[in-house]
DNA sequence: ATGGTTGTGTGACAA
């Protein structure tokens, strides 16, 4: 059967409605992951998501900051969320999913962007960051026997040369410094990801999923990075369909900065 | 050139 995932931060739920509607009549994923809902569970547009067709809708939100969601057409259970770092922050849920015979569990993660300054020493948001990556590497992607799984999610970390606009420009800019470049990579080595956009779209092609709200126009300069990510363990990566980063979306009404992936499946 | 924009919720932060 096919099975169609999407993952987007979409920098506020409530505000981003008319979008997010959008996409789900343009895309119609099965399961919807989004972050940075900044949006407490109790003012979260449920019943709009239920009228939408995804009517299970697990979400992991507080007021003002972070936060995600999972929306799914199909029924799931075991919704865990973890705290990274202790922090109380709203920025991972889980949820194992039925889809066919399978079950596969869906990570849905917002790491921390980590602050201007790259260096822990100084800057406690890097510190942070760093943390927050050293604790994903006791995510594997075979942590429960029978159960297959997804991490999708903004990761705030461009791991390659060409997933930025410049390689050398960013060596030093949060989000490509090796420190992170490095730790992310091995999250996936250690954990037994497959990065299924990369195997979608493999390097040295250069992939973006970010565009920052500063520029004066996004498109003409095209300086991007290559945040969010959409992993999955091995046995699930030769089921690979297809990989849609929706470039589009960035230049909707009142877009987010992060545009939607959409991964296929055929399972 | 150390800028620039957006969001939450009316302040100062976070991104």
């Amino acid at each position: 059967m096919a099975f169609k995932i999407a993952t987007w931060n979409i920098n506020s739920v409530r505000l981003r409605m008319p979008i997010v509607e959008r996409l789900i009549m343009e895309v119609a994923p099965d399961v919807l992951c989004l972050q940075e809902t900044k949006c407490p569970n109790d003012l979260f547009p449920r019943e709009r998501f239920e009228a939408l067709g995804y009517p299970h809708i697990a979400m992991n939100g507080q007021k003002g900051y972070h936060g995600v969601a999972t929306l799914s057409k199909m029924p799931f259970d075991d919704v865990v969320t973890q705290d990274y770092c202790a922090v109380g922050d709203a920025r991972h849920l889980s949820a194992r999913i039925a889809v066919g015979q399978r079950a596969i569990r869906v990570h849905n993660l917002y790491v921390p962007a980590g602050g201007d300054e790259p260096d822990p020493a100084i800057n406690p948001k890097f510190r942070h960051k760093l943390d927050f990556v050293e604790e994903m590497r006791s995510m594997r992607a075979s942590g429960e026997p029978g159960v297959s799984s997804i991490l999708v999610g903004d990761l705030n970390i461009a791991p390659f040369p060409e997933d930025v606009w410049s390689h050398k420009q960013l060596l030093k800019v949060v989000s490509h410094t090796p420190v992170e470049t490095e730790g992310l990579l091995r999250v996936i080595a250690e954990g037994g990801w497959s990065d299924l956009v990369r195997q979608a779209l493999p390097l040295p092609e250069k992939v973006y999923t970010w565009w920052s709200y500063r520029a004066k126009d996004w498109t003409a300069a095209d300086r991007g990075r290559r945040l969010d990510h959409v992993w999955s363990s091995a046995d699930l990566s030769p089921h690979l369909t297809s990989v849609e980063i929706l470039r589009d979306a960035r230049g909707w009404e009142r877009p987010s900065d992060h545009v939607p992936i959409v991964v296929s499946l055929d399972i």
